[in-house]
DNA sequence: TCGCTATTGACTATCATTCTCAATAAGGCC
DNA sequence: GGCCTTATTGAGAATGATAGTCAATAGCGA
């Protein structure tokens, strides 16, 4: 049963990197386009392996948007959730304890073991809200 | 500005039927499969098109498994969320008044409006943790 | 430096979902 | 009931994100 040894490249350097400078949640093709245009060419499938590797890894977070398309973040810091705003993508990220361990107790007394959740809200940040009053 | 009027067809009610009988989440492609085995040759792009309808008028709930796959079910009782078995599907329905108000709250709280949110655990149902340990 | 092998990158494959558009049928009107 | 308008359908093709393939490359321990 191999054991397969991690290797630390400049590609994946390059993807952690710039998901930490990136602002909010990005896409694998988002962050694949930034490091192009900083001259790191970088093929499409790293960027999905690296990223891949730093959400098992923990270094990363990810969530999916309302379309279905896999988004990331740079995060060090265990474990949160996020309010995003759906105009413009704005990310605060949320402290929630309280949920955290309501979830886990819902699964428990239903009998569901090792429970995992998925908590994000959803909104319209006040200066998106300005635009549209316009 | 066209209000467009809707219309019952034998396929949308042989949609919504079908997602009735279905027991927790299925995707648009199981829905579609079941369909045909039952008879109704509907189209592939006619499910997809009625589920959607189905979730903007609000007679069905839909969410995201995992692998970014669009799951759908029927529900016609309001808000309500979902604790899902991540071995075999199994759903439970959750009330959680307190974490909506709470959403609700921390969204406003940061000024953004008309919050929604998504609210799912995920674990391992009794059953299946027993299959597991065999 | 050498050698082994994890990793890369260009390409292709997959798979869910959406689009296209001619043909069909729902439902209001007579 | 029959007619007419147009929403809806269905088959297939298009899209688009993600995953797989495999020869070539490059970490990293020795």
């Amino acid at each position: 049963m191999g054991e397969t040894v991690k290797r630390n490249t400049k590609q994946k350097s390059a993807v952690r990197h710039a998901l930490s400078e990136a602002v909010g949640f990005v896409s694998a093709q988002q962050l694949h386009l930034v490091l192009k245009n900083h001259g790191s060419s970088v093929g499409l499938a790293t960027v999905y392996r690296a990223l891949n590797d730093l959400v098992s890894s923990g270094e990363a977070d990810s969530l999916q948007s309302a379309d279905g398309e896999f988004l990331y973040r740079d995060c060090g810091e265990g474990h949160h959730h996020h309010l995003i705003c759906r105009a413009c993508g704005q990310t605060v990220e949320i402290e929630a304890e309280k949920v955290e361990s309501w979830a886990d107790q819902v699964a428990k007394s239903h009998g569901f073991s090792s429970p995992s959740h998925t908590i994000d809200i959803f909104g319209t940040c006040s200066s998106c809200q300005k635009k549209v009053a316009k």
